[in-house]
DNA sequence: CCATAGTTTAACTTAATTGTTAAATAATAT
DNA sequence: ATATTATTTAACAATTAAGTTAAACTATGG
């Protein structure tokens, strides 16, 4: 089992690693675990990778870049505004239906290390300040064409990445009071894709 | 120092344990942090808590309770739907304007506990299911009486919350792409309230 | 003033976890 | 066939954190 061009078990671990830390936090995640996901032993876990810290920075920057390219691919597209909008709100739930624990394990590891996102944001090319510039450009015209109602673009951005990422961020909270189970889960938030953007087209009626 | 009627110690040790606990999670959060917060030491903490874990469930219990009775004093209050929706978006901003680390914490240790929030949801009194009925009803009243459009009552709910306590949550990503200290973060908050409020409304329009 | 509850200090135990290492074994590329 | 890489096993070192304990000290209510 020497000499796999396809590397396969640095595949499983990453794979492992990405689960467990997603799942548990980096405070909380636990070699073994990563191994036993893995279906390996923890001696082989440092043979690849060197060290705990070492696994999370390369997992962390991965997601983090991913979130903020997923979004910057929506915004600085040459669709038109609602397609703009419709675009990121299915972008989001469907990344999120397939990894529900991602934005908590993305904001609770920012929150604790908020200097980290200024490196991992230069990956995405763009400043991500630039991304909210664009939209408020593209938000501006749209208002001076009298095509949707006066609205602050910031406001706006904030309220279409609510409403489609908080779910999953809520989600023990939402299958409680709803009484779903998974299944029931991802069906309510495969709907919520037309939901959202039909609240939003809604409320910018002029 | 003895026999205090005024127990400042245990206040100043729950005080610690919340900042340190909501701040870190968990997992990360070490007793040692917690005593020299509350200025005393690690066996004091020890002489009125017994354990680390007996003072999380205390601190997690006090909060996810707080959370949820301050929604449903919103939504079983006797007001109109409009000054509903006002008062929970107001109370969770104003709350969490104060706190925000409490979401992540919540949500994070939830998460990975999510057999815990049916034990401390009947604390609450009414069972959080009660909440979204309630809020239905109302509603579906509304339209009914044509004052809103016709809109699901649960996708509704979701937005509120959503746009409410999400950019609390995304907090560290949304003060760099503003490039925010706290200050202006708050600042953006306390102008959220109406913004929030006012989209609502304007989508709900017939 | 003195008994009592609060508090500190410091040393210690225990347990968990990360990381290392050496030796043995398996698989495979050449 | 053999050199090389991958993998396991198992034991170990180092570190960190939680929790305990005893002794000494402090403040104060009665």
């Amino acid at each position: 089992m020497a000499k796999e061009k396809d590397n396969k078990t640095e595949k499983a671990i990453l794979e492992a690693a990405l689960k467990v830390f997603t799942e548990k936090g980096f405070a909380a995640a636990r070699m073994d675990d990563i191994a036993k996901e893995a279906q390996i032993n923890r001696a082989l876990l440092h043979y690849y990778f060197r060290s705990k810290d070492k696994m999370f920075d390369l997992i962390f920057s991965q997601r983090i870049s991913e979130f903020l390219s997923g979004i910057a691919l929506q915004i600085f597209s040459e669709k038109s505004l609602e397609d703009k909008i419709t675009g990121i709100v299915d972008h989001e739930i469907n990344t999120l239906s397939a990894h529900p624990y991602l934005p908590i394990f993305i904001f609770q590891e920012l929150t604790q290390n908020p200097e980290r996102i200024v490196q991992h944001a230069k990956n995405v090319g763009a400043h991500p300040g630039d991304m909210l510039k664009k939209f408020s450009l593209q938000v501006n015209e749209e208002i001076k064409k009298g095509t949707i109602r006066s609205v602050d673009p910031i406001q706006l951005f904030m309220n279409i990445m609510s409403m489609a990422i908080y779910p999953f961020v809520a989600r023990p909270i939402i299958k409680m009071m709803l009484e779903f189970d998974d299944a029931g889960f991802n069906k309510l938030m495969k709907k919520r894709k037309e939901a959202v953007t039909d609240f939003i087209y809604k409320s910018l009626r002029p």
